[in-house]
DNA sequence: AAAATAATTTCATATTTTTTAATATATTAT
DNA sequence: ATAATATATTAAAAAATATGAAATTATTTT
C-alpha cells in the first residue's frame, strides 16, 4: 500500500499543520504501525541484522509464528518492511533506515 | 503516573536492546500515547500556542468536549502535558516541548 | 507424487482504544 | 443559595487492533 513508510511519514509531517486534521489522522496511522512491543523489536533487531527471515525472527522474538507473520504483513503494508523470497524463507529487512532515527532522535535530543 | 513521558521513553529507548520484550512493551505504550489524530493535533497545537484552556483547544480542534477532555486527561496521565488551573479553566501545556521533535527529527532526517 | 518445511491467510475471539451520552464536580457570577 | 460555565468522570457502545488456531499456499526434499 505505502512505497516507503518512513518517506510518506516525513512527507506528512512536513506539511502538516495542527489544523490540517486529515494529515495528523495520516501521520497517527503510521505512528500506530510502530507502537507495539512487537513491531519494536523486529524493528530494533533488523537493525542489527540486517535481514532476516520470519523463522529466525520468531527465534529471536519468542513470538507466535501466526502472530508474527500478521505484525509482519501489516507493517511490509505500511512500507515498513521490505520482504524478499529466497527458496521456502521470506527474508524481511528494514524497507527506510532511517525509521531507526525515530527511535534515535528521541534518544539523542539534550535534554534538561 | 509518569513524571515526563519524553524523559521517560528516552530512558528506555537508551537502555533498550531488541531482545528486552518489557522495555519494547514500555516504549511502545509510550509512542501510543500520541499515535493518534487528535493527539498529534493537540501537541502540535500547544507546540505553538504554549498554554491553552480545554474550550480553546476545543475551538481550535473542533473535537467534542468529553472526548477531547479524556484524551487530555491520558496524555496528562502518561507525562505528556501538564495541567494548571485558574478559576473555571484548565490551561494545558506541553510537559516537555522536546516532544515535538519526535516528529521533528522524522522531517528533518536526510534521507536516501 | 508424497512428505516436509516456511510462511501466509482466513476466521473467530479477545483486548484495547475511541467515541458518545449522561452525570458529576468545581468555580464563578447573579 | 441558585444558575451558569468549564471540565472531568462514569458507563456503555462502537471501532480498531491483537491474538491464536486451523486451513492454505509455495517451495523444497525425499
Amino acid at each position: 500500500m505505502y512505497e516507503d513508510m518512513f518517506i510518506h511519514l516525513q512527507k506528512i509531517i512536513r506539511t502538516m499543520l495542527p489544523d490540517n486534521t486529515e494529515k495528523m489522522e495520516e501521520a497517527a496511522y503510521m505512528l500506530r504501525a510502530i507502537s507495539n512491543g512487537t513491531r519494536l523489536q523486529v524493528i530494533a533487531t533488523l537493525s542489527e541484522k540486517e535481514e532476516l527471515s520470519v523463522s529466525q525472527l520468531q527465534e529471536q522474538l519468542n513470538c507466535e509464528q501466526s502472530l508474527l507473520s500478521h505484525h509482519l504483513t501489516d507493517m511490509r503494508a505500511k512500507g515498513v518492511l521490505n520482504c524478499r523470497r529466497e527458496g521456502k524463507n521470506c527474508y524481511y529487512s528494514l524497507k527506510n533506515k532511517q525509521i531507526i532515527q525515530i527511535l534515535n532522535c528521541i534518544n539523542s535530543c539534550n535534554c534538561n
